[in-house]
DNA sequence: AAAAAATGCAACCGCCATTGT
DNA sequence: GACAATGGCGGTTGCATTTTT
């Protein structure tokens, strides 16, 4: 039996009863929850909010798996671990805020950028003599960059993906359907760290130039491989202007041409720069770029 | 059978990001 | 820009259960 007790409030802590599940299972599923702060008094239930949203996301949520993980479930956690080590911070593409503040035609759109880019400073590094930014829209979770390159009469979109700032048992429990992301970063630290920790004693996965120190410069190295494209960083002081340098490799490898599907943070991009002829086709599907704004453009206009 | 140790996992805590004013 | 409220994430804890001695 678990021993009921509580915080300075007066609010329950501890394992949570049936009684209690019923009662936020129920007024969630009636009502939603538009505000974890308030919801445990409307909902009857004496908890803190933090802890009535945790019970729901972990635990009470509907079609959530309990139990033992599959093997395909196991191996796919651990790939995915391997892959999302570090928590994505890099960003790839600045712009700064009131550059495109005036670009945005819709209202919510400049709000949801702005806000987005408060926290997140984008910066493009453009040179104006070659290219200028066309529109700047948001595609659900993702940021439309649409850059004209003058005299060329070519054009590319940039699709940056938000997700790629997700937490790394987010991002992983996006991936495996009915599994939370505290189910899931338990399940590693209980079996799974020990079964890859065995895998590797003896040989190191890590390449030679893997920086233990520096998970951020691993990053910037497993992005951007060994092409010459130059990785912009937050502390670069130039970074706070706009017309900086054009983003484009030393050699003329990486020419841009037509519409490009570029998310920076997805496997599809790492694999471009190692293998760019394999994974062109991935990169050019203009097809899935405008079948996703056509979407956006159906759900929000009239 | 009983005690000790190990394991598993739900829940908590603190920090930081996000959003509103 | 500053501040406050809220939300989300990662690391950790505490306790129930299982295994070992």
């Amino acid at each position: 039996m678990v021993k009921a007790c509580y915080d300075k409030n007066g609010l329950k802590k501890g394992a949570w009863s049936e009684d209690e599940d019923t009662k936020l299972r129920t007024y969630i599923q009636r009502y939603g929850h538009w505000n974890w702060g308030l919801l445990p008094k409307f909902a009857g239930v004496s908890r803190c909010g933090k802890s009535c949203r945790l019970r729901w996301m972990n635990y009470l949520r509907p079609n959530m798996k309990h139990g033992n993980f599959s093997k395909e479930e196991d191996d796919l956690v651990i790939d995915l671990h391997n892959k999302l080590g570090n928590k994505f911070v890099q960003i790839t593409f600045y712009v700064k805020t009131f550059t495109y503040m005036h670009i945005c035609t819709a209202d919510l759109e400049k709000k949801l950028v702005y806000y987005w880019a408060r926290s997140h400073p984008l910066k493009i590094w453009l040179n104006p003599l070659f290219a200028s930014i066309e529109n700047i829209f948001w595609v659900r979770h993702c940021i439309c960059i649409h850059v004209t390159y003058k005299g060329e009469f070519s054009s590319e979109a940039f699709l940056i993906d938000i997700c790629s700032f997700m937490g790394r048992w987010s991002r992983i429990a996006a991936k495996l359907p009915g599994r939370s992301d505290n189910e899931i970063k338990n399940r590693w630290n209980t079996h799974l760290k020990k079964r890859v920790q065995g895998d590797q004693s003896g040989s190191t996965s890590l390449g030679p130039d893997h920086d233990q120190a520096n998970p951020k410069a691993n990053l910037v190295k497993e992005t951007y491989g060994s092409s010459n494209i130059t990785a912009p960083t937050l502390d670069d002081e130039t970074a706070g202007d706009f017309w900086t340098e054009p983003f484009l490799p030393d050699d003329d490898i990486f020419v841009p041409s037509g519409n490009y599907l570029l998310s920076p943070f997805n496997f599809e991009f790492n694999d471009y720069f190692n293998c760019q002829s394999s994974c062109h086709d991935v990169m050019t599907t203009d097809e899935f770029l405008w079948s996703t704004l056509d979407t956006y453009v159906e759900d929000n206009m009239e």
